[in-house]
DNA sequence: ATACAGTATATTGTAGGACTTTATCGCAAA
DNA sequence: TTTGCGATAAAGTCCTACAATATACTGTAT
């Protein structure tokens, strides 16, 4: 990415010493992150993958916060967003602990993002596709029952744009993107196009990495065109059919990007 | 502008008259809940409901928090719980605004028990009946063709429970809520459960109302008979069509409930 | 006049310390 | 065993100061 050499000034980073490897790690900071931002993204990876348990208890505040270098207002903080996405737990006197799994609002677009940038499992990857091709469907289904005229006239513009760009361009995943967010306006509800937006959002950041292994592996611009067509031609069966294809190959896809080389 | 009193010595929560709402109306403290916890709920529902609508800026912090009569520690960790479900976004020297109607993390457990608390759009809810009609028969087909025979024999315990107490006891509802997790379960896909449990438990929220207006409207074990059973024989097709049928009726209800008299 | 670079400043972000409230745990009494 | 109460640990709230950052402005060169 952008060099961020320099960075002379940083005088908290200093206390690098490593300490007990079992206990607090040190916050390694990503690059424009905020502080509490960095430390919540790599408590909620640990925690979605096991490496802190359900039910496990964290050191006091004043404790675990020295421990990390870190005041206790940003340690807090973090723990208010973990909490808000229902990862954590805090009572006064009891402490603060992960959360039973069921809790956990593993649909959160934050929660997807970090997962998918860690890797995430098989397991996991296999249900989100699977409630994909229950969701997804069914919204272009909706679509197809429900769009405008202005609509069709947008998808067909990001349509356009996406087959003379390429999905190997910034500008291409973009209209990419933008075919999909308009498809699903058209559904008229706002309860799917959360759902969906977000699954979309966490899905197209593996798009980038896609491209590194396999070099386009197959051209996309006959599925979505199928699709477009059947929207466009308010014709619900056929805009079902057509996702559910779209989310089939787009699940090989991400399978082979995702898989170790 | 704002009232301003002498502040005496603490008593910070004997500020309890409401003064204009508009701007910034004091903090009114649910009984058990932390004080950030109540104003995030507050500042929640009037984003939900367009009273602070899209883009909307707020005071500087210091200056806020002093408005409503708070610490500003207090303020930003409920900034950062909305800003963990998307419905605020903080920058330096740009201040806190709220987001784009789109980055609302709508299906989110407390977002959805909020909306519930605070009578809830008829749009809303007919597109979060409409996703349920989606999700939650495909769930039942799944979870028809995967139950093991531990499940049967949890659904069929919470079923005769349920049908024992009936749904206007605290027990009931329990039941209740215990049969349709067992389901859940029993899909074994970790999204589809994170999903259909959290609307779920914002629905079960109504069911308390519910029997205020209308004392047992129609019995629910049959329904919900008819569902197990096909779970239990392992019939996809027949679970979908139960389950799709439950939730017709528990629309019904629900509208019931939140008409008003 | 326009574009660009550098600086000023308002606002959030982080730090650290003091005090309050809450709920858990242990102990004693019934 | 159960109930009540008190000690106490931990989060919750408040306060103040300072740092980092992005916007806005301002001046200079093109």
């Amino acid at each position: 990415m952008r060099g961020e050499l320099e960075e002379v000034t940083m005088n908290r980073q200093i206390k690098n010493f490593s300490l007990k490897p079992g206990a607090g790690a040190l916050i390694q900071q990503g690059n424009g992150k905020r502080l509490r931002g960095s430390l919540a993204q790599q408590l909620a990876v640990q925690i979605l993958t096991g490496e802190l348990p359900e039910g496990h208890l964290f050191p006091g505040e004043i404790e675990y916060a020295e421990q990390i270098g870190i005041s206790r207002s940003a340690l807090r903080e973090a723990f208010r967003t973990l909490s808000a996405k229902g990862l954590v737990d805090s009572r006064p006197k009891a402490g603060t602990r992960v959360s039973l799994r069921r809790q956990w609002s593993l649909l959160d677009p934050d929660l997807l993002a970090w997962q998918f940038e860690a890797e995430p499992s098989l397991k996991f990857l296999h249900d989100l596709f699977e409630l994909r091709m229950i969701v997804e469907p069914n919204a272009a289904e909706l679509a197809a029952e429900r769009r405008t005229e202005e609509q069709v006239q947008a998808m067909h513009d990001a349509l356009e744009a996406m087959a003379h760009h390429g999905l190997a361009t910034e500008a291409g995943r973009l209209a990419d993107q933008q075919f999909h967010m308009v498809m699903l306006e058209a559904s008229r509800n706002d309860a799917v196009i959360a759902l969906a937006s977000s699954i979309m959002a966490a899905i197209a950041w593996t798009t980038i990495y896609k491209q590194r292994k396999r070099e386009l592996p197959r051209d996309p611009i006959p599925d979505h065109r199928a699709l477009f067509d059947a929207v466009a031609a308010s014709d619900p069966r056929a805009a079902h059919a057509a996702m559910a294809e779209l989310i089939r190959l787009a699940l090989i896809d991400t399978e082979i990007s995702l898989q170790p080389d």
